[in-house]
DNA sequence: GTGAAAGCGCTAACAG
DNA sequence: CTGTTAGCGCTTTCAC
């Protein structure tokens, strides 16, 4: 017959879960599971206080005490203070939500928001602060926050490609009180705000295109929206682009004064969707002479459909894209691309939390962009 | 002169940092920042535990009782229980610590990294378990291990690319106790491991080279430890192979009996590294009729040398990779390669994980890999 | 330079 | 079904 649990197996109420231990008492046995830093100061023969500063090194200690709690540690087979703990009584979690802008899958396959982020992390961990990854949005059908938005320990979030206003993930942010950034949203009050200059940006391409002799020029774009809707796009569809970032990048090129032949909305920033609009733009008779992109994979999917019809960049159709990615692919041709800083922008991102954190609320960032010229636009065709 | 500080802006010993707050004492003022659980319980006229009940659902509970928890909340803007203090009382933090095996922007630029994490994720989220970020050794100049490793909190710990295994972030873990997955790497007592049947793939990718009559058959491999070097390799570097995976996948087709006429060795899987080996490789005269890569990246790099070099794929020169990736940008050809199933990989760790924090060892995982056959390996030129 | 005390906000065992 | 109670492990005044 089973005996009654011996009392170490038993938990006393109020015990947290994972504490089985024999509590230190003069002399008896050693603790039983993770040490905690009572047991330490208690082999050190100090007090708890006194062993916290031991590891935190906030405040005065002899060198000869901490040693000893330090070898007491060893001894123990303490690895530090448990951060949970920590963070309870700090009431910072240390940890920084990022909610990229789509399944993960997708997004981390355009390099712009990997080289973003790696920013952010390298800048953040020197500041003691983790990245937390919450997944975006992915299919309509799904529920439009993570979970993880509304109840994951964080001291801020981060929200990439925060396109829209009424942004559910922000909103349910904004309910938890939680500080937010947002990455090339729309600037609005009460929301920290990262962005670049993608407008002149844009508008310089544009320029040049113009200086280059080209009068039929067509666009690329970006999503309009959540429902990532593929193909031309009539004036009512155009009027109703819902992403910031789409509408900013496109009224650049409008404000040269140009009026694009031909505009065509892709499901997302990927190198078969700027395919497929190439082919679509450049197949008919009267094709564009030159077709401006809203990011660089787009802007090589078009050289790639370009090459592929038979077409020359850029003797036959320039091509002009944004970001300033390496595309080792398209050698030996080089993209003319607006430059954008990225792994600037992780950093500048990095900064407005670390402003968040100590309560002060920083002001809109702005960063510069550059047009670098490549191979891939030239004169217009005769 | 400085008067007092007012009662509320003074803090008294104990007080969390975060708390500067009149504490709710009949009829008083209200709560001046978070409210808490506490403040809740008061307002619904319950107690704490039959408020946590509410939330949590963990537990018999009334529905009036619960509604009226639910309603006082939404009276005093309490946004859910703070996971801080959910966690120290658990014990736990809901956290997985994924530590990439490079810094992010090269990891990610792999999509196998990325689709890999994706599963991880997808299947980690339904567990009510999220993804910290940790960045793996990026300059062997750096500190090895990222201070996350040592002392972010979290339940369990995945090492992707767990290559080697004096791994310093394994070991860290190890000493801390943290429950740690390693992916890919080797196969070891008291480490829990996720993988795939990598060698047999590779040999069926070199036997299907023989089977169309190749002798002459080049390797590009993976890099061999952190020292990431780039070029030929002799006799001498060949039997230093740190990286398990390199050396598996090599080992695969020596199975075959082939010698390889040639081993280049490449720094990261990336498209560039490959381009680069490829023009070593199949620039000479002596150049082999085959190339084997043990990435779809390095693969996908070989063939655009190729084609740059005026050789025709598979005509000239066959070419098979490692993953099973979508590589738009070949087309119209399709790479011959080992497919491996990325996402599912993703949600084996994910599982591993889910056992090791219930406690329970999981076993070994090694998920099967199939031989596809695209366009890019033809029989050997006559 | 060191120690005592007071909780951070929450959950879970148990009694009623 | 609800309330009481006892902490999870730590940091930070404040007094000595």
């Amino acid at each position: 017959m089973p005996s009654p649990p011996p009392p170490t197996a038993r938990r006393r109420a109020g015990d947290g879960p994972a504490t089985d231990r024999v509590r230190r008492t003069g002399g008896g046995p050693l603790p039983r599971h993770r040490p905690t830093l009572a047991d330490v100061a208690a082999a050190a023969k100090v007090s708890v206080s006194t062993a916290s500063l031991a590891f935190s090194g906030a405040g005065p200690i002899a060198a000869a005490t901490r040693q000893r709690v330090l070898d007491a540690a060893l001894e123990l087979d303490y690895s530090g203070p448990n951060p949970l703990g920590r963070q309870l009584r700090r009431g910072r979690s240390g940890i920084v939500g990022v909610v990229v802008g789509d399944a993960l899958k997708r997004s981390f396959r355009d390099p712009v928001s990997v080289q973003v982020l790696d920013g952010l992390v390298g800048t953040l961990g020197p500041l003691g602060l983790g990245v937390l990854l919450i997944p975006g949005p992915s299919d309509p059908s799904e529920p439009p926050v993570d979970p993880l938005v509304e109840s994951a320990a964080m001291d801020v979030a981060v929200l990439m490609w925060g396109g829209t206003s009424d942004d559910d993930a922000l909103t349910a942010l904004q309910r938890r009180g939680t500080p937010t950034v947002v990455v090339e949203g729309r600037r609005e009050e009460g929301v920290t705000t990262v962005g670049i200059d993608d407008r002149n940006g844009m508008s310089q391409a544009t320029r040049h295109l113009l200086d280059l002799g080209h009068e039929r020029i067509a666009v690329v774009t970006l999503p309009f929206d959540r429902s990532r809707r593929e193909g031309l796009v009539d004036a009512d569809r155009l009027s109703a682009i819902d992403w910031e970032i789409t509408r900013r990048r496109l009224a650049g090129v409008t404000d040269t004064g140009v009026v694009p032949v031909a505009v065509h909305e892709t499901p997302a920033s990927l190198v078969e969707h700027g395919k497929a609009a190439g082919f679509s733009l450049l197949s008919g008779d009267d094709r564009p002479t030159a077709v401006v992109c809203q990011s660089d994979l787009l802007a090589s999917g078009v050289v790639l459909a370009a090459r592929e019809l038979g077409l020359r960049v850029p003797q036959d159709v320039s091509v002009a894209g944004f970001d300033g990615l390496d595309l080792p692919w398209l050698a030996p041709d080089v993209l003319t691309t607006v430059v954008q800083p990225l792994a600037e922008k992780g950093a500048a991102v990095a900064h407005a939390v670390e402003d968040l954190l100590a309560g002060e609320t920083p002001p809109y960032r702005e960063l510069p962009v550059t047009l670098r010229i490549g191979t891939t636009t030239g004169p217009v065709p005769a």
